[in-house]
DNA sequence: CGAGGCGTTGAATGGCCTCAACGATGGTGG
DNA sequence: CCACCATCGTTGAGGCCATTCAACGCCTCG
């Protein structure tokens, strides 16, 4: 189905990684002026297009990647086929530590909307994070923060009704409670994050669609009631 | 219901990190000598009974334990009271890893067998992982080891059937394939640890055990049937 | 001996899954 | 430009599985 791309195809350029527009919130954030001379190999610059892989499970972890724009859901599968959407990583998040301890991948990486990304070769960040202590208390934020959104993900979508699933996933979502848009995903990769079936998804959707819980405004852009929906979790 | 101990009541002596009988694989392994000498507060052992708290969410994150026996449950709680388990702390493991970043816990630990811990200064970590590299990737082994646990827990323990999830917990259970012993834990935490109602997990454990793919050996003691449970798992 | 905690079991309800059909949408090729 | 097909979302019917509420036995402990 998703088709691995060779990086090539979309390269999109050599990152300056001084100049970087996110360079606030980034992993390098930290670096020194001296830092930047010991980049010996260029960090590149990619764009992937939605369904295809970032890496794949058992992939050998060479390289760690910073989501410029864009999203990517992290896959876990089990023996009998079944699949776990287990975490999303979102702009300015790093995925793929696992790179950093030279362990394989351990999940499938797949883009779910045009997303840019930076690769960042595992022996570079190695080789900074000895000398500068800065990155290394930013890359235990990473994990930090990877660790946070696995057990908010277990205890906020994977337990309880479909409905309250469902509830809790919409509003956290929506990142500005005074425009509280967000977009939705395919009723698939809902029901792979929630631990439901795709019908279940979407029968539960169209019921809050119903109830103007939702409302939809194109290509998968929706407006949320964060108040009843809030209220719906409570009672 | 579970009580917080004052640590005083529950110290047992002063460690000597140097002489650990968990030293290949504890959070210190590859310290040096000189490494040792820093370390200006005593680090102290504990002994806690089952129930008791080794911290609670939200508290100032000032430490972190190594557990040097004995099992803890990292346990989250919903708004509206729903509980989850999201995590076992095993022999060997750290919890509380958060403090080496200054911020609260994020669960409550709580102890389910009789747990020895070794209570480390997140201080004490922070200096010396600052001049240490060994100890910066050790940490990182650590953070990387959770993330792991927490995906599988998603992946494994919170999603298809209730059979199916107690299946794959009990063969998680049994480390000796050669000897598959494990020990349960009450049904509630069952429940809380797969998303199930503590009834469901009775009741199912009673049918693996009419089954005979359980056998009751005394004293929350059960032998494993690990084949045709694992046949169960792919059919 | 009584009380409380824990595991078990029953009956009934309801929620979710399965299987199936159908409409809408969007991209492709004639 | 339109017919065609594939994909995706929706909806229905039926059945199973898990939850809910309840009762009861067992054990430990005061």
């Amino acid at each position: 189905m998703n088709i691995r791309v060779p990086f090539k195809e979309a390269w999109s350029g050599e990152a300056d990684c001084k100049q970087c527009t996110l360079r606030e919130s980034v992993l390098f954030a930290g670096l020194r002026e001296s830092d930047f001379e010991k980049i010996h190999h260029p960090i590149n610059q990619f764009v992937l297009q939605p369904g295809q892989a970032l890496y794949r499970a058992g992939d050998a972890g060479d390289r760690m990647f910073t989501i410029r724009s864009g999203v990517v859901k992290l896959v876990q599968y089990l023996p009998d086929g079944a699949q776990r959407i287990v975490r999303l990583v979102n702009t300015a998040d790093v995925t793929g530590l696992e790179a950093l301890l030279g362990k394989p991948y351990e999940h499938d990486a797949i883009v779910m909307q045009p997303t840019e990304v930076c690769c960042l070769p595992a022996s570079t960040v190695q080789a900074l994070s000895k000398e500068n202590p800065d990155l290394h208390v930013e890359l235990l934020k990473r994990w930090h923060r990877a660790l946070s959104e696995a057990d908010a993900w277990l205890t906020e979508l994977s337990t309880g009704p479909a409905r309250q699933r469902i509830a809790r996933l919409l509003l956290r979502l929506v990142h500005d409670d005074a425009n509280p848009e967000c977009i939705l995903f395919g009723r698939e990769d809902l029901g792979a994050m929630l631990g439901i079936t795709t019908e279940t998804a979407s029968r539960t959707i169209a019921e809050f669609k119903r109830q103007r819980l939702l409302t939809e405004l194109g290509s998968h852009r929706y407006r949320v009631d964060t108040r009843r929906l809030r209220e719906l979790l409570t009672d």
